[in-house]
DNA sequence: TTGTATGCGTTATCAA
DNA sequence: TTGATAACGCATACAA
């Protein structure tokens, strides 16, 4: 057997520099074919246990690694998937992201990822992008597209799934009630008789995550009968130092807020920072509680009072429901995940009298 | 003209399903050949303006995506780079990345994410599916690696960077001088007169970096002829916390420390928490300042004295290295992005007397 | 300027 | 179980 195989066989080029060991030349040191080689690699119980060996150890000795160009154009598939996330450097996205790539990867699946610096980039170019290497399952973020990205989707038989999304939208979804979530803080404000309310949140004409925690808000303030204080009402990007600013901002005007709600918790660290040097006590003359999108919120001070959510395993679920597609295996089920409140002494009952800033003591 | 170009010429399957629409579908929609149409996409300048045009419309109206892989097949090129990070979850990654991925993307590049939860994941597999899907060039996080990679690396002609590596490195390689940034720190406590420093550091058998940071502050302390407390000397993982938990375990020990350093921030923030917790002032009996992965300092509570490392310059140097590696423009040069000391009021003036916890105020 | 034909490295089909 | 050979869809060298 081993004689037919020419395994002294120099390669013809003595400069190794060339290319890279293909099947061909797995296939010509092992002395078979190459749809042998093909099939010791990749269905090794198809051939025998000799022949497999000898060419394992030719792979080996050529350092050899497929060519997946050339594997996706003959499979029709490339086992990678793509993901457009916006604004991934400033938020809770890694920790989603990561979970989803772990979960793609161990099904060997490797994760394609796009991430726009702005909301604003149209998707549709990097969308584009992502089909043309091929991806075979895609992530968004969120359920606002472009119908062309939908189209572009279809047109390609190619399965997504949406992240962050809102509940109802369409059932390739998953995400967490952020309405609820708003509903389980103003709740516990209000079991505090706390009944004006203040708002910190993040950018609703860009954000629409943003935009349905203000909804979920004003919605469980109108149904409580509380009352959503304007001057206490401000939008800005998520991150501590806009929280700063924002709270800031709200001590220089009169509110009757005696509880302020912060988008995130970057707003939140940065809102307890602004109050922290006013001197004004959390919670005494004012409350405050967030979302949660990191895992910070017991370590600021004083502790923030939370809705947590389940960012990982979001990123989980989306991954799951993606394999499923792709092995067509599990029938996916569209994903709402719970969220959970957690109370810290961020958030106290409600002062005798509202708020005065130091800076405007006087009546106007 | 147009008469040429069966532009009425029905699909052979009326089923749109079957599959997306090829070059070949596009020729013969336009009534042009598949070179014509490929050069007509690609190098719009070859080609007459009509016919261009022709075949411009009828891809248009095909949705024609070009087939990634077979193009990377004919072209032996996808336009795609690998990176590997590992916890990128939790940590400044991914700023970094995000960085990374826009400085490509700006050229037409995509990145193929591998981000293992642990670092103690074996790399080498991880290598091995990115150069299976073809990658152009590869970033990875750190200068330790298995020879086996950089020996799969050379063995594919595949152009690398390390990011966030050591200053020596080879040369293909951009990072901080983390020494450096360690002297400014040391020298600030040192110029308040504090001659017992504690550190609080990332895990150093896990995590080059945090290897680093405390060498670089061993000598540092060394060369002043200041003391690195044993007794206040904490290795854990990055993270609020872990911060937490390993100042207060300082705070049960007796130490001479009178300022801790910290090998980031999250695990500062957690550690002001539990000064904060125990009414401990910062500074007044204790001086904190920390090396700076994210961007809150200013934010904490007390606001944070830190050594300031680029961490977005760092992803978009490792990009452009890479670009220039493959378009072989600019002559790629190693990096070493400077550190800059920013000192805000955590860190006072070492006190006359040193530290003593409540809970041990006995002597032993 | 445009068409023709070949190669890229796999997998899959069909015989042997 | 194995070998020969035809796709896979695009880019490109060469011819016209």
């Amino acid at each position: 057997m081993r004689s037919t195989a020419p395994q002294t066989l120099q390669r013809d080029a003595p400069a190794q520099a060339a290319r890279s060991a293909s099947l061909a030349d797995v296939a010509s040191l092992a002395g078979v074919s190459t749809g042998t080689v093909s099939r010791a690699l990749s269905r090794p119980e198809m051939i025998g246990k000799v022949t497999r060996e000898r060419v394992l150890a030719a792979a080996n000795r050529l350092g050899y690694v497929a060519n997946g160009a050339a594997r996706a154009l003959a499979m029709r598939r490339t086992m990678t998937v793509g993901a457009i996330v916006p604004r991934f450097g400033s938020s809770s996205f890694p920790t989603m992201i990561q979970a989803l790539e772990r979960t793609l990867a161990a099904e060997g699946y490797t994760l394609l990822l796009a991430a726009p610096a702005h909301h604003s980039v149209h998707e549709t170019p990097i969308l584009r992008a992502l089909l043309e290497r091929g991806v075979d399952a895609v992530a968004l973020l969120g359920s606002r597209h472009p119908q062309e990205v939908f189209g572009l989707l279809a047109a390609h038989h190619t399965p997504y799934v949406m992240m962050w999304s809102a509940p109802g939208s369409a059932g390739q979804s998953v995400g967490f009630d952020e309405a609820a979530a708003a509903g389980l803080i103003i709740e516990h404000l209000g079991n505090l008789q706390h009944r004006h309310i203040g708002f910190i949140g993040g950018q609703t004409a860009d954000n629409e995550r943003a935009l349905r925690r203000l909804q979920g808000l004003t919605q469980a303030i109108a149904k409580r009968g509380l009352v959503l204080c304007e001057e206490a009402l401000i939008e800005a990007e998520y991150g501590f130092q806009e929280g700063f600013e924002a709270m800031s901002e709200i001590l220089t005007r009169r509110t009757k807020a005696t509880a302020v709600v912060c988008g995130n918790d970057y707003l939140a660290a940065g809102a307890l920072s602004a109050l922290d040097r006013a001197n004004i006590p959390v919670p005494g003359q004012i409350s405050i509680a967030s979302f949660n999108d990191n895992d910070f919120a017991p370590f600021l001070h004083p502790p923030l009072s939370t809705v947590r959510l389940p960012i990982r395993q979001m990123g989980e679920r989306a991954g799951a429901y993606l394999l499923a597609k792709l092995q067509n295996s599990e029938p996916p089920a569209p994903a709402l995940l719970d969220v959970e409140l957690v109370v810290r002494c961020s958030t106290g009952p409600c002062p005798d009298k509202p708020l005065q800033t130091p800076s405007r003591r006087a009546k106007r």
